[in-house]
DNA sequence: TATGAATGAGTCTTCATTCAT
DNA sequence: CATGAATGAAGACTCATTCAT
């Protein structure tokens, strides 16, 4: 029994070696340019070891995206039980998300930055409503709609609002992500200040 | 030398047949998917010849981008010109910012989106503070400094601001390009609410 | 003792199990494109288990080719049995030579279509002459000679008669299984004719 | 000037090598198991130059056929001019087909024995009909109905008729060629009874 | 200037098979 | 007896690129 347990550990152990492997990459040199065969290389295995672990290369990005969202979506509600202010919950979730993503670049990068186009999901259907990025979305989704519904905020369209504010919080995420290089004003003035500049153009 | 004229046309028309062609294919199928030889084929010319006139890939795409961000930039100058009001220019000036993206989605990702890390440019990365990208930067900078100055916005810091209203159209524009599969409020709508939310957070 | 039974019993089970799934497979795909694991996906069992049971792919192949010999030997057999009148035994048994073939057009194929050099089976090729195909055309060539003694045929040469009768068969199953896109007669009229031809030739 | 030619016979000497290469590749070892691979290393080729002859692996088997079946066709044409009684040309028609085949059993194997299904042809839609094989067919035919007209066969149906004796002297030739170990009479003389045998079903 | 021929390296993926358990 | 893990070799095919002409 010892053995079967051991066994399952380092399957396990071998599945999120080729996870980390494939996250670096997709990151350091998109979608396309990762091939199995340098997957492989990477983790020194043979490539046919890796489709005993996924069924293609699409499988492995989708399940890196859904590890993300799944983590922020965790976080972000936990943040929840945590705020009785719906305009409070809301500018520490977005900022909350913002940290996530500065934390967790890599994971962010494959999730949210690069194209879901790059893995093609062929008959699989692989539809963003399903997964656990529309979980965390409608999070937000929920805390603007409680900031309206509390009069907190102004009688702005929900869906319109919540998706501004992701677009705008993803903006400063993804900016500070991938243009490192650009002379920003400090990370955690740059991100208060957008969460500011939304957040007060939609109060009352 | 009537000669030599020709020829030195002739090939100015090939290199632009060559642009013409990568430009459409790129917007069509992404950076990966245009090999060399398709784009010979559509131009139906040897993939050879095209080495006689760029470099490689990268040169063509790098080359495709400058114009593009040269066409920006120049949008974002001219309709400086024809603004007076300096909240107004800053809201269109946004406004054309996305419209370009969405307009050139794979120059847009390549540029904004995508790492430079893993930006094709052969040896130095595709350098985003040296090009034309930037320049258009420092158009909505100065923007946001002209609103200041006038007493139009609030008195905020100009720099951070600039970057922020540049964080939350480039998260607009990125989301849309990235996620279209995600169901998104109307275009149009999110891009001008996105806006709106944020210049009215700047609003004295 | 009553535990090795049920040991060898189940063995033999599994046996059986491999070698329907294979047939079948053979049937519908053709040799070279079942594989060990899809046969093992069909039965359920893990690849590493046909194994114990078979040396490999050709050993499969090589029993079921047997086992649908000695079948069609058989019948042939029983049809004897069957038929006082020798000129109806031959055309029968040409009919059952061309319906076996029809109904197991691989190994069909295999046995007497392609090259032995071309046949999978590892070490010597499979050997039409040491098999049960050769007793199916021992059976023919008696067949023969008992009309022949009888005089319910000319007075030909068996050796050479038996030889063209099967030439004729076999031009019609082959032709029938390996150019199945030519527009045919039909099946049956085709192989009585066929048959027809040449036994009335054959009559005195 | 010359230069060009010598390119053009070059390009075709190349091409005549692979096809020979690919013909006795698939005599010797069945279409599946031929790669494009193996037939570069025959010729010492890589196996991209392969594809700049053909499209894949397909073309070159249709090609293959096409080769033998125009050969076949136009023997069979050629020999109709040189014979004015049909049951003679019929007779020596079906005696040039088996020496067409012992003498070019590449060719004829590749056309006739090995499967066209082999030989997927996706959507090319390669028919049968369409090809050289039905045109030495149509001789075939065509011969059978001149007898017919002419009162020297019985009145039999020509299309069953002409596929009958098409099988027939397939069925001959296929097995001499691959199944050359059997202790077969002498060639002719199987072959010659085998025709007068149909041929005598035949007559009036 | 333009090209046809050629290639080596690479793509994803599947194969039959072995070995330790 | 049965298997899960692993692999090296091979499958068809495409790529960017070079070289002689």
């Amino acid at each position: 029994m010892g053995v079967q347990e051991r066994r399952a550990r380092d399957k396990e152990v071998l599945r999120q070696q080729i996870l980390d492997a494939a996250r670096q990459m997709f990151v350091e040199e998109g979608y396309e340019s990762v091939s199995m065969r340098k997957i492989a290389d990477r983790i020194e295995y043979s490539p046919t070891t890796i489709y005993l672990h996924f069924k293609d290369k699409a499988e492995i990005f989708h399940q890196l995206c859904e590890e993300a969202f799944g983590k922020l979506a965790h976080r972000l509600e936990t943040l929840r039980r945590r705020h009785d202010n719906p305009v409070d919950y809301l500018r520490e979730g977005l900022r909350a998300y913002a940290d996530f993503g500065l934390k967790n670049p890599n994971h962010y990068t494959v999730a949210f930055i690069l194209s879901p186009n790059a893995a093609p999901s062929d008959e699989d259907g692989y539809a963003f409503e399903d997964s656990l990025g529309a979980r965390a979305f409608a999070t937000l989704q929920s805390a603007v709609a409680a900031c309206v519904e509390a009069g907190a905020l102004r009688p702005v369209d929900v869906d319109t609002t919540a998706q501004g504010l992701w677009a705008g919080i993803h903006g400063v995420t993804s900016l500070l992500i991938v243009h490192c290089d650009f002379p920003f004003v400090a990370k955690n003035k740059l991100i208060d200040h957008t969460i500011d500049m939304m957040i007060q153009g939609l109060l009352p």
